[in-house]
DNA sequence: AGCACGCCGACT
DNA sequence: GTCGGCGTGCTC
């Protein structure tokens, strides 16, 4: 029988599709676009997806192979999937096999199809939803209801900004909009995308129990292959109806999606750092315009892209002023001017009284230093010698529990020496405060009180971070010390003050991003406490902030609990500045074995090509130059058309490949770190 | 990116 | 004598 060519997209960085050939079999259907197939490519035989049927090819035929097997068992992905796929690879400058493939679960692209076969199976036997008991919903306040009835006013595209503080009912809105849409439609799917799905075990929770008869399916990355396998399926049949998920949940296959939602839209995490560098946002966005359904994006913090699409009417501004929590009110935020009382062990007076009048009340404090370790670096007061890291432009942190200094970067160890390697002193300083340091302080100045650390290396060593969260509902606790990692998620019922203790690093830094993250980190923190009503007797809910700059706008902003001043007052400064969101902006980075290749590589793509509209800038090495010794430069290109980047990218890209070169590069659009 | 082929240095 | 270093060439 004649054969029929398949246009098949595969995992490699060849930007070009690849004709199999299929010759039909008994018994055997027709392959359908979509479908997920087998091939031998070079001396591997590796998965591919097919993009078109042909009757013949331009290939020769001495070079075209057969087709290795058809996943038949699989249900082809449907047009507008592999339509997002096609977008966020053009978008995003990749060839479609890599964006395609690497978004379906690994077990799918096994050489042998006994994953699938078995999920298939488990998926079968699941008992189909039932046991619908409507569960209590809770009473909206009247923002919530205008909110709720805004989102669901239209099943037609349209982006909402839910913007409401910790403790204003954003989650409870979410809900009530989801319970509306899966009843509008019986087969209908809701994505709900959160920042990190094992911070926020509430929300999960929430879900499962408000939607006992629906079926939930999660998508994130720390999940087991089979299991994600599992979930992918459930999501892409059909069967479940409420998608939960981290970043990659955004590449699900979702055929009945009718709308999504966006927890804590600001947050780093929606964009991805290698591969494929997306945003899950704007591909939430794009994908809800694509299938004409609404979005909701929801954060106490918008990104200053979001807040400026709400600004220009794009998004619909939902603002949430009240808390919805009966009788909570935001916590007091007050600066303590680190000029005017010096710290001792990294605590100013205030601090101290203010956390021995929770420990006189049975209450808990958290104290907020993004920092771990013992100290940041350790020095020779003698000759002046600091303990840099032999492979990359950075310190190698104290850790004193095993006596041995750290890279954060490459992961390097070693002993902490005994004397100076340069000079011999025998008297090495820690330089600086991190958590452990801090711990030891405390435990100084407050020796009855229960002391407790979460960073990301006390919960290595313990296990879950989860069961350290756990000690502290439990009461267990009575002074919380924790970096960034405690600002997520996790409501702290008996928890009164919070203290930034060392937050001024990020103000003058040379990312224009690291105010605006700051402000959210901050505003994160600070909604830990007060969020429950305050007990008779007890203490104010208090937010105390030490600072060397107390009349930063960003700190009066942040006592005022007023993000809009704060966020019209960054858009005005990026506007001036011809920054984004005024300015698209893309990246070419280069790594090589020593910079100056690096830079070489980039000042030959510099001069490549000249374009109108396009702004090239000078090559230079990044703010980190080495890790794990190999040294990085950038080449930024910036312009105020996305349309004209876009075009010169692909232009670009195309003669880059051509360029014969030791150096490893790729190009990042809408960098998120410049 | 993988993977194999290919031609030169220090090991049992 | 071989194991293995990474240069370069190809993938329907």
């Amino acid at each position: 029988m004649k054969p029929i060519y398949l246009t098949i997209a595969l995992d490699t960085p060849l930007d070009r599709l690849f004709d199999y050939r299929w010759t039909p079999q008994e018994n055997e259907p027709i392959p359908q676009i979509g479908q997920l197939v087998f091939v031998p490519f070079g001396r591997q035989e590796i998965a591919g997806m097919i993009i078109a049927l042909a009757e013949k090819t331009e290939v020769p035929e001495d070079k075209i192979k057969d087709v290795l097997a058809v996943r038949h068992q699989c249900p082809a992905l449907d047009q507008r999937w592999l339509d997002l796929c096609r977008f966020a690879a053009d978008y995003y400058q990749r060839p479609l096999g890599e964006v395609i493939l690497p978004a379906l679960p690994k077990n799918l692209r096994a050489a042998k199809p006994v994953s699938l076969d078995r999920n298939l199976k488990k998926l079968q036997q699941q008992a189909s939803a039932q046991d619908s008991s409507p569960q209590q919903e809770a009473e909206l306040n009247p923002e919530q209801k205008e909110a709720l009835e805004h989102i669901t006013a239209t099943a037609k595209f349209a982006a909402h900004l839910l913007y409401g503080v910790t403790g204003s009912g954003k989650t409870e809105v979410y809900l009530q909009a989801c319970a509306r849409v899966l009843a509008a439609n019986v087969q209908a799917q809701v994505l709900i995308l959160v920042p990190e799905i094992n911070l926020t075990p509430q929300l999960a929770g929430n879900i499962s129990r408000r939607f006992a008869g629906i079926q939930i399916a999660t998508l994130h990355s720390g999940m087991a292959e089979g299991e994600r396998l599992l979930h992918w399926l459930a999501a892409h049949t059909g069967r479940a109806q409420i998608i939960l998920g981290t970043r990659l949940a955004i590449l699900a296959s979702l055929p009945h999606l009718k709308m999504i939602v966006i927890d804590e839209e600001h947050d780093p995490s929606y964009k991805q750092q290698d591969g494929l560098r997306y945003s899950a946002r704007d591909l939430a966005v794009w994908r809800a315009r694509q299938l004409g359904i609404p979005v909701v994006l929801g954060s106490a913090t918008p990104s200053l892209e979001t807040w400026q699409h709400a600004q220009a009417g794009r998004y619909r501004l939902l603002p949430m002023r009240e808390r919805a929590v009966k009788d909570a009110v935001l916590p007091v935020v007050k600066i303590v001017n680190l000029e005017r009382e010096k710290p001792s062990e990294g605590l100013t007076q205030r601090v101290v009284t203010a956390i021995r009048q929770r420990l006189e009340k049975g209450e808990q404090s958290l104290l907020f230093l993004n920092r771990r370790g013992y100290a940041p670096v350790i020095n020779c007061d003698a000759c002046g010698w600091i303990s840099n890291c032999t492979r990359c432009t950075a310190h190698m942190v104290m850790h004193k529990l095993d006596q041995r200094l750290r890279c954060h970067h490459c992961g390097l160890a070693q002993r902490i020496p005994r004397a100076c390697p340069t000079c011999g002193n025998v008297d090495l300083q820690p330089l600086g405060r991190g958590t452990q340091r801090l711990e030891e302080g405390l435990q100084k100045i407050f020796p009855e009180a229960r002391i407790f650390r979460i960073d990301a290396d006390s919960t290595r060593l313990k296990g879950s971070a989860e069961a350290a969260f756990d000690t502290v509902h439990r009461g267990e606790v009575d002074i919380l010390v924790g970096t960034q990692m405690v600002a997520k998620g996790h409501d702290f019922k008996n928890l009164t003050l919070v203290a930034a203790l060392n937050p001024d690093s990020a103000l003058f830094s040379q990312d224009f991003r690291a105010s605006e993250r700051l402000f959210a980190q901050l505003m994160q923190v600070a909604g830990r406490a007060g969020r429950a009503a305050q007990k008779e007797g007890g203490n104010l809910s208090e937010v105390l902030v030490q600072t060397r700059y107390p009349d930063h706008p960003l700190y009066h902003a942040l006592m005022a609990h007023d993000y809009d001043r704060f966020a019209n007052g960054l858009v005005e400064e990026r506007q001036q500045a011809a920054m984004p969101p005024f300015i698209y902006q893309a990246l070419l980075r280069a790594e090589a074995k020593e910079l100056a290749i690096a830079i070489e590589f980039l000042q030959i793509a510099a001069t490549c090509t000249a374009h109108p509209g396009i702004i090239i800038n000078d090559p230079i090495p990044m703010t980190m130059t080495r890790v794990h010794n190999v040294d990085r430069a950038q080449l930024l290109i910036e312009s105020s058309s996305r349309p004209a980047l876009q075009a010169f990218l692909k232009e670009w890209i195309a003669n880059l490949r051509g360029i014969k070169t030791r150096v490893k590069w790729g190009v990042e659009v809408d960098p998120m770190d410049v």
